[in-house]
DNA sequence: GAGATTATGTCAGCCTCTGACATTCGGCAA
DNA sequence: TTGCCGAATGTCAGAGGCTGACATAATCTC
């Protein structure tokens, strides 16, 4: 096992080999590590569960547990990084008419509709990324790591938005602002999520992420008294 | 001492009462962790340095020091926690005549030149902060945590905000929106000015907090290709 | 100065996370 | 099939963060 496994991304020369049993075990493994660690977040919360109870659910020792994630905010984290990784997928794809903030706006959307559509249940679900939410933002060390999360995936898109309108993002601040105004929009609209008692799912999610965009271009502009 | 100990934001009665004897040596350890602490991790870095060295570089017990501090992060991220309390006291104060985006971009310039001002050195001097900065974008844990505190900072601008337009935030998201794309507009101000070699000091960033908020038109304009 | 408060120290202990080393298991070729 | 190599796992020991409980010492109040 690599030092530090970071988390499986299907490299190109993976697609169509199929993989011996050896890789299978480890998906196995990591796959029932994130799902036990999910239902004992449900049920106990975060803080007061250890990471003995997760590994011995699975049954393994605490030792691989660590060799399957860093910490323990990493086995809460890692179904909501790949569907951020989906995300930047779905955004590098997005024709090149479409302007910067179009195009965001569409792969977010598309992005939680696919995920929607996918899988409905088990350990990579969609649904479980969204109980996983509102324990994030009920858990400050997990709010924290998440957040930093964040940030870095904002890196990336960064990187895919100077490179769709071929600027240099070292020169030009536009890709780093928008990058960031995207993210703080996308922040807000997990947090009304979470927050209140909009329509639950996927679709749901989609409806409180299109309504905050709605609102970007109101609130930069003047003042807002009627 | 209280339980868990905040960070102590002088209440109304303070004001003009003589602290005891008592009160004084409180503010006195507190300052002497915080700048042993600041000391210690500049030198060896954050990880590297433990909350023993801390604690016995300043001659209390190991125990103490978590009674002043919730934890190792806090006493890296107080001196930044302080001036954040400084500027939203400084947007408290802005002319209701300024829109609300107006407002924050000249009270996060008046925080920045206010605090360079006054004292220079010592722990709890901007220079400090600034160090600080460089430090909390390396290292994981610490970036994690400061992120978390400038998100519920944000809380309280979308509160001053709603009020200063007297609007209900539950309502209207302009300054649930805003905030965020402040937020992080700072935070790339933020990352740049700790990456690149800006002039240094708060005068410097006050430069780069500048070029930033200029970009924001631009960037949310629709094609960038020129 | 006596008693009530409050801060500090001490101690024991849980939990997270890591390095080192031994063991077992899967992949692969003779 | 057998045997070897490398990769995954287990075991163990230990550092470091953090907390509750209780005792002690300092300040405050009258």
């Amino acid at each position: 096992m690599a030092a530090h496994t970071p988390r499986p991304v299907g490299t190109p020369e993976d697609l169509g080999r199929a993989p011996g049993l050896r890789e299978r075990k480890k998906q196995q493994t990591r796959d029932a590590l994130v799902q036990a660690a999910h239902l004992l977040f449900l049920s106990q919360g975060f803080a007061r569960t250890t990471v003995d109870e997760i590994a011995s659910a699975v049954d393994v020792s605490q030792r691989t547990f660590f060799r399957y994630f860093a910490n323990k905010d990493e086995v809460a984290l890692a179904v909501m990084a790949d569907a951020e990784d989906y995300f930047i997928e779905c955004l590098r794809r997005r024709p090149a008419e479409e302007t910067p903030l179009q195009a965001l706006r569409a792969s977010i959307v598309k992005a939680w509709r696919d995920l929607g559509n996918a899988r409905t249940s088990g350990p990579g679900s969609i649904s479980s990324a969204l109980e996983l939410l509102r324990i994030i933002e009920e858990t400050p060390a997990l709010l924290a790591a998440h957040l930093r999360r964040v940030t870095e995936q904002e890196r990336l898109v960064v990187q895919v938005l100077a490179e769709r309108e071929g600027l240099d993002p070292a020169e030009d601040l536009r890709p780093v602002v928008l990058a960031a105004v995207f993210g703080s929009l996308l922040r807000s609209a997990h947090l009304s999520w979470t927050a209140e008692q909009e329509p639950a799912g996927p679709e749901g999610m989609v409806t409180v992420i299109e309504r905050h965009f709605d609102q970007l271009g109101p609130a930069l502009a003047g003042h807002w008294r009627s």
